[in-house]
DNA sequence: CCGACTCGTCAGAGAATCTGACCATTAAGT
DNA sequence: ACTTAATGGTCAGATTCTCTGACGAGTCGG
């Protein structure tokens, strides 16, 4: 790398694409080789209750037809399952199944396990600033928040 | 969305998309609309003085082949050129050509921009503490760096 | 009950990514 | 030097991801 001074957006996705890598791996070796990080990253956005597809989309920066093939992959596999959404005809709602609350736990461990390796390379008190500043961040940036 | 307490992994990845997002929307508008984002995470990766394709290939964690398939539409879109490296006959130096540094500079102001914005919402003290940290963090999840 | 909007799907095309195989050049070991 | 191993890059093929455009079904405000 040249400079130094890279810019934000930079210096955020190296260590997001690190963190993606990891739980990726470690997912695969455990046996959850058949979901992508596309999947994934819809995947990870589904609300306790169950999340509307048109939300998972917006959230997740794709069109809703990215978004609807996606979750078609995931229900093919067995991570998700639609119902219907009681308060609204026209919608359904993704919610986890069996099959992904099992990967939702085993990605937590190897997610826990790379924050910790974050903490002892930066300090507990710098690593929960830095959790600190982004979850702000995440204000201006997230409008769906 | 569910937790106030997302992984750090998605803290990172919401404002970078963001990032990303402004860059190509203003990108596009200013005539520069035949770059894509693949285009661009490997385009911004050039040293000053030129890199060889694995470099680029490992920094942006794609396969050498992904990136050479990028690379030439770079070049074909007159954004970089390739030139041979003196220091190896097997390698070649991808360099910035005078579309591709223009294009630099038109970024480089929406960056400045959306970093004001984000100076504007933290405060001018955690915005460089936020810097600070992720330059640091890089040092433990960038081992090309 | 009518027009406007929202939820989601279908169809088709283009872009991005990977694996595997391969050649050319360089580096290392004897 | 000569052989072997490693590195830089390309070719070929397949799969996955993503978008635009068009559309049917359901909801909501007047």
């Amino acid at each position: 790398m040249p400079n130094d001074a890279l810019n934000l957006g930079l210096l955020l996705f190296i260590p997001y694409r690190a963190m993606e890598d990891r739980v990726f791996d470690e997912l695969a070796a455990a046996g959850y080789d058949d979901i992508t990080r596309a999947q994934g990253r819809i995947f990870q956005r589904i609300a306790p209750g169950g999340s509307r597809l048109t939300d998972l989309a917006r959230q997740s920066s794709v069109t809703k037809q990215t978004a609807g093939f996606l979750v078609d992959q995931l229900e093919a596999a067995g991570y998700v399952t639609r119902i219907p959404d009681p308060s609204d005809g026209r919608a359904r709602l993704v919610v986890v199944a069996p099959r992904g609350a099992a990967a939702v736990a085993r990605s937590a461990g190897v997610v826990a396990e790379v924050e910790r390796e974050w903490t002892a390379h930066l300090g507990a008190e710098r690593t929960a600033v830095l959790r600190e500043l982004l979850t702000d961040l995440r204000a201006a940036t997230d409008p769906y928040a």
